[in-house]
DNA sequence: CGAACAGTTGATCGGAATCAAGCACTGTGG
DNA sequence: CCACAGTGCTTGATTCCGATCAACTGTTCG
């Protein structure tokens, strides 16, 4: 399994709700100024681990709790007849998932990685956003960042082939280690290719032989299958497909 | 221009803002129980009509305003290299546009049809959302419900056929009926076919030959270009290719 | 060691795109 | 009034990109 060498001390051991020392907790919906509130967030949180594959919930199951993803990496998959698959999102530290207005969830949810997760009964935390402001206008904000990036997503898998799909995924992580404070290159990967392929609409075979030519153009580089090098950034931009 | 002769008397013609009279009011933000509410809502609300084709924000324009539909349709489009198009969304009446976490419009909006607005000054209608709880959380509802929505388009986009992908869209639009109240079928399409090529990731002869498939096979019949009537909604909904 | 698994690479196939022509309807001007 | 240009839809022929099927490599783990 890949990443999980990197992430395996912290997300197996259970840690104490302890919201002041979470190493996430200013870049989630926990990211509260008063001590009241953290300290209200805090009491009705449980915690979660999970094991790489395992499945939080499934698509249709009653919607108990919402979570916020502490570390490690989940997957949002919805399934097709003839076992086709698509992963209509990624969720990193920070993330949250299990919010709707349904009373069911709409998706599969799945560990990619060993993940440890904040849970929270649903009941309880919307008595809590309706109770706290703030806590709802942050939750706010995020969905709606959530949807920017759907409708970005919708653009990849409506109009875009095989190469733009895959650099703009990776100009997407890219991103994601540049908001962390991270350099933008390497991007680490924590799953796997058929993983990517799901996420992109396109088979395991393509997503290597894309990766195979953008090695060979001199693009990226890959130390290991997970780990990917932007050797030529504003070449691969331009490959995005976007204007 | 299909649809228009069915909404021309009405949507032309300049509303003055009687929100209690209007014919959307229950089924969007304004569906309010108190009056107070709704005199605040009424009084920072203005009107625009558009006529069909013309664009009423650009992606990355500055987010001076919020809609809501009132009459007609709108479509979201989002544009790339070689005139690539996507529409990420159709939008009827009852439906928003304008919210965002960011001060710019994240895609381009555009009129179908004829098109009446109700138009809201983002800075007064989030004040008015902070004030009124119960706006806030009907708009948080809706949100949710467009995220659910993206997630079965992106499923739609990645790994659906063309068959699939233009069965699910009639079905989608069938339960948009019966939400309105009216017979599943027919089906009244206000879009032309090349946006439904560009909503569903196909080219607009692709769509043709589809429809003419599904005619042959007496699912549906086209008694003209814009109006289906579903013959076999079992059959249909058989080939949307959901489990 | 060998089974299981992930990734890569090669050969072939097929579904939708592309290119192109024709049809139906609408609106316009001589 | 009718010729004709413009627009949107359909249908046909061909092409091409990514899927599929298959073989092989390298790594991990019992």
């Amino acid at each position: 399994m890949p990443y999980n060498h990197r992430s395996n001390s912290r997300a197996t051991e259970i840690r104490q709700p302890a919201c002041r020392q979470c190493e996430i907790y200013q870049d989630s919906l926990c990211a509260v100024v008063s001590d009241d509130e953290i300290a209200r967030i805090e009491s009705i949180a449980t915690h979660v681990n999970l094991r790489p594959g395992r499945v939080l919930f499934d698509e249709g199951d009653k919607r108990r709790f919402v979570y916020i993803v502490v570390a490690g990496v989940m997957r949002l998959v919805k399934l097709l007849t003839n076992g086709r698959r698509q992963i209509t999102g990624f969720l990193f530290p920070g993330d949250h998932l299990g919010m709707a207005a349904h009373n069911t969830y709409s998706c599969i949810a799945e560990a990619v990685t060993e993940v440890h997760l904040c849970r929270f009964r649903t009941a309880k935390l919307e008595a809590l956003i309706d109770d706290l402001p703030d806590l709802g206008r942050r939750l706010f904000g995020r969905v709606y960042d959530e949807l920017a990036a759907a409708q970005g997503q919708i653009t990849l898998l409506g109009r875009k082939n095989s190469t733009e799909k895959l650099t703009s995924f990776l100009l997407l992580m890219s991103e994601r280690n540049v908001k962390r404070g991270l350099p933008p290159s390497p991007v680490t990967l924590p799953m796997h290719r058929a993983d990517i392929a799901d996420y992109l609409g396109l088979t395991k075979e393509t997503v290597s032989r894309t990766f195979s030519q953008l090695k060979e153009e001199g693009i990226l580089s890959l130390p290991s299958d997970y780990t990917v090098v932007l050797e030529n950034s504003d070449l691969l931009e331009k490959l995005t497909g976007e204007t």
